[in-house]
DNA sequence: ATCGTTTGTTACAATCTATCACACATCATC
DNA sequence: GATGATGTGTGATAGATTGTAACAAACGAT
């Protein structure tokens, strides 16, 4: 399957990209099976630019070296639904389709390792630990996704908005230990995103984060992030599920 | 549990769900570890029944022989999210966390061949074939995770039932032949189990099925199911993503 | 057959969110 | 500095879904 071929489909996913795509899985296929993964090369994203789009063939995946990248389907009248946000150390376009069933757009400047799709399977059919690490890998995008699920089919506005806020917050002090003293969590999405992620119009996103200023909840650090004033009281307010 | 070992073959275990896992599994190698997966047992449910709850230590793995099972999570207030039915074919309890995220009840009398879950991955560390056979059954949870995800998000009322009315039509279409030629759609959950599985109420449910029977768009066959009279209106009321 | 429970349907008022509109701030460009 | 593009915040209104009923139908148990 020659993309370099393919018809665009997206005015942001630019030719060079895709013929660079082909070049680095052709040069890695003259190498050994490990060899193929160790030498993954990094390809980097600028804002809003494609990693891949719904209907490619799904001929890499890739792992976040640094940035965000959306990952997303869209309708035909325009509607978007945003169904994870990808973070350094996540693998993007795993799956069993022949051909992306999501998008990939970088919210930031990124970073991505790109591993061969074929290279990949081929090496985890000898490899039960590799196999193993892509069940788990899915996974946990599984539990993600039927978590965000809850989320959006019971919750209100405001216990959406807590419930997200909740997940950065637990992701991001996984990674950095430098917010689990001030509780600060940086927002690199948009509104907009936010919004289109939690089935909610970017105004509605607004006027909840307003109402959880205004109740001393968080305070709103000038559009790079958020600070966790009163975790509990934003446990409670997301509703979370019962306990067991 | 009375086990019969009665190797009779759901009609409804369609082919994409035989070539699965443990079916591969067990008449692929007959002996050394995956032994212990050929003995596994045979359950069966009466209808409300739970197969395991949210919390439980996740011991077995299940794969549905019959009967259709729910998959949820609840709210401390009652509300319910139906994430996923689970049909003939299926397998539930998949994953790599200890306890069981979610819960699975029996929406019928439900017959299911149980795992250990231990035993599954253990065998799986040694053997590639099952281990990506786990990967690709946890990818099509998570594709379908994420359809249901761009529906409750984005679509209305009447798109998500649309939606789910086709998604069932397509599921049970590839079990049997017979309704490919009538379409008709079995309905084995009650109209509160669609709703808690849309994110809509009953109400909502009851009232959008009704609309789309005035539509002429489907038919209402006595509770137990209902007929596609025009699967292509359906198609276009359901607003399915954008093709590419 | 009768009762009681469960499930499904419909009507109307209430509520939450979406839509529309505009102000404001930031940033890049001219 | 002026300009336009982009992102964000806020208010008023409209609309869709929900909540609360009441009721009908199906089912099981006595």
């Amino acid at each position: 399957m020659s993309n370099t071929l393919s018809v665009e489909r997206s005015p942001a996913l630019d030719r060079q990209h895709r013929q660079s795509l082909a070049v680095t899985a052709m040069s890695s296929d003259r190498r050994g099976k490990t060899d193929r993964l160790e030498r993954a090369s990094v390809r980097r994203f600028q804002s809003k630019e494609h990693i891949f789009c719904e209907g490619d063939a799904r001929t890499h995946v890739f792992q976040i070296e640094d940035g965000v990248v959306t990952i997303y389907q869209m309708l035909n009248d325009g509607r978007r639904q945003i169904v994870d946000f990808a973070y350094p150390g996540d693998f993007i376009g795993l799956g069993t389709a022949g051909e992306h069933l999501f998008s990939a757009e970088a919210t930031s400047s990124t970073r991505v390792r790109c591993f061969s799709a074929s290279a990949l399977e081929e090496t985890a059919r000898n490899d039960p630990s590799l196999a193993l690490q892509l069940y788990k890998a899915v996974s946990l995008e599984l539990s993600a996704a039927r978590a965000l699920l809850v989320a959006i089919g019971q919750r209100s506005a405001i216990e959406r908005v807590s419930t997200f806020l909740l997940m950065l917050h637990g992701r991001t002090a996984a990674a950095k230990d430098c917010d689990s003293v001030t509780n600060v969590v940086p927002l690199p999405m948009r509104r907009a995103d936010i919004g289109d992620f939690l089935g909610l119009t970017i105004e509605t996103v607004s006027r909840t984060i307003t109402k959880l200023r205004l109740m001393r909840v968080i305070e709103v650090s000038h559009g790079t992030g958020i600070r966790i004033m009163d975790v509990d009281r934003l446990a409670d307010l997301s509703e979370r599920q019962a306990c067991h």
